[in-house]
DNA sequence: TAGATTGTTAATCGATTAACAATC
DNA sequence: TAGATTGTTAATCGATTAACAATC
């Protein structure tokens, strides 16, 4: 892999300068400086600059940036120019709320089939998606193309399930079970704890209170 | 405020300690170095020393770190010794995620209401918690000593939702909608940017693939 | 051409790691 | 007391900010 050298720092970043050049595009903006978008954003302008030139001179001398262009350079680096076939697997209330969630799908994160070990909810429809029992999984994997699968099942089954996953071809994992998967080198984890999220919101109220 | 000085890396990193030290725990393991701890986390054991000494001397030369202890200590710090108790405000499917995930409650987080404009979910129960009329929100945070509010609605409503709840005296929001809340000084805003989650899962797939 | 603003190098700041004296 | 391991200072590394020459 290249993993080019690209800080985690910067990665974190780029979806909230996409976020903003989409509402830019929305609002008509044509251009924009590193200057002004600093403002808009409450980054500084140097880090803005820096952080596009890891990618690429995206912007021009005297003129700034072109607010559709630096959108699309950037939903390209995101991956968001690209089809993404998911699955969610765990199809209680957090994997319902997820397969519910049209919002993905305008940026190509398709979920495409639902799984669950519980007889109760097999058989199901969320939005027209079918939740199916965990022995189809493998099968639909690979007939669909799968290449992420949400984790949103109780962390007891999650390590065991994202193995036998891998197996099946899965890359990416977008896991909400609070656990740190331990997993082969080149398969992709991106973590969503709420609980741990949750806790932060807490210790800043509680410090912040000790006013 | 404080705001002791206390890097937020460090804070990120609180909660995963505190996951680890309860799992510690349960196995029954009474006391841990930093260098064991290192290598069950996958981080240096002078980063853990180094965070652990910005609370105060949680270990013992020569022994090492009481896991109950050490645990209970940076529960305190997490402020989940005390009861937080929450409103949920937009009653979609995420936000009835939010409210079904018990698991909260464990750590002191109570959801005590919910709450929508859409006439459709008004009076429908989550686990017991009413879905209420956006009208009954002001008298419900005074009554019921409301601390934390979820926020997940439509981002076209949640700037404006929010400065009316911190109007009623909420200061903390854990907030899902896709938007940076500008709120007053002192109001603590803790972000679940679900789509950039994603987003980043999709980076980091792309350039792992032009291997 | 003059003005604006980038791309990029250099300086600063902060966070992580290493080392070791203190001490249980 | 000897061994272990912390607490803490010092060294290193990386990320952010500042400055400015290049260039549109």
């Amino acid at each position: 892999m290249v993993k080019n050298g690209i800080s985690t720092a910067v990665i974190k970043r780029l979806p909230r300068y996409y976020r903003y050049l989409g509402e830019l595009m929305e609002a008509g903006t044509e251009r924009i400086s590193s200057n002004e978008l600093s403002k808009l954003m409450n980054v500084t302008a140097s880090q803005i600059r820096q952080d596009l030139n890891n990618f690429g001179g995206f912007g021009q001398q005297g003129y700034g940036y072109n607010v559709e262009f630096l959108y699309n350079e950037i939903g390209r680096l995101l991956g968001v120019d690209r089809r993404h076939n998911i699955i969610v697997v765990g199809s209680g209330h957090l994997g319902q709320a997820i397969a519910n969630y049209a919002n993905f799908e305008r940026r190509g994160f398709i979920v495409k089939g639902m799984f669950d070990r519980n007889p109760d909810v097999i058989g199901k429809e969320i939005r027209g998606i079918k939740v199916m029992s965990m022995e189809e999984i493998e099968e639909f994997i690979r007939i669909n193309k799968i290449e992420i699968a949400a984790l949103t099942l109780p962390k007891q089954q999650a390590a065991e399930i994202a193995e036998r996953l891998v197996g099946f071809g899965i890359r990416g994992f977008w896991n909400f079970a609070h656990i740190d998967l331990e997993l082969p080198k080149g398969i992709v984890v991106e973590n969503v704890h709420l609980s741990e999220s949750l806790m932060r919101l807490s210790y800043n109220l509680t410090t912040i209170n000790d006013k």
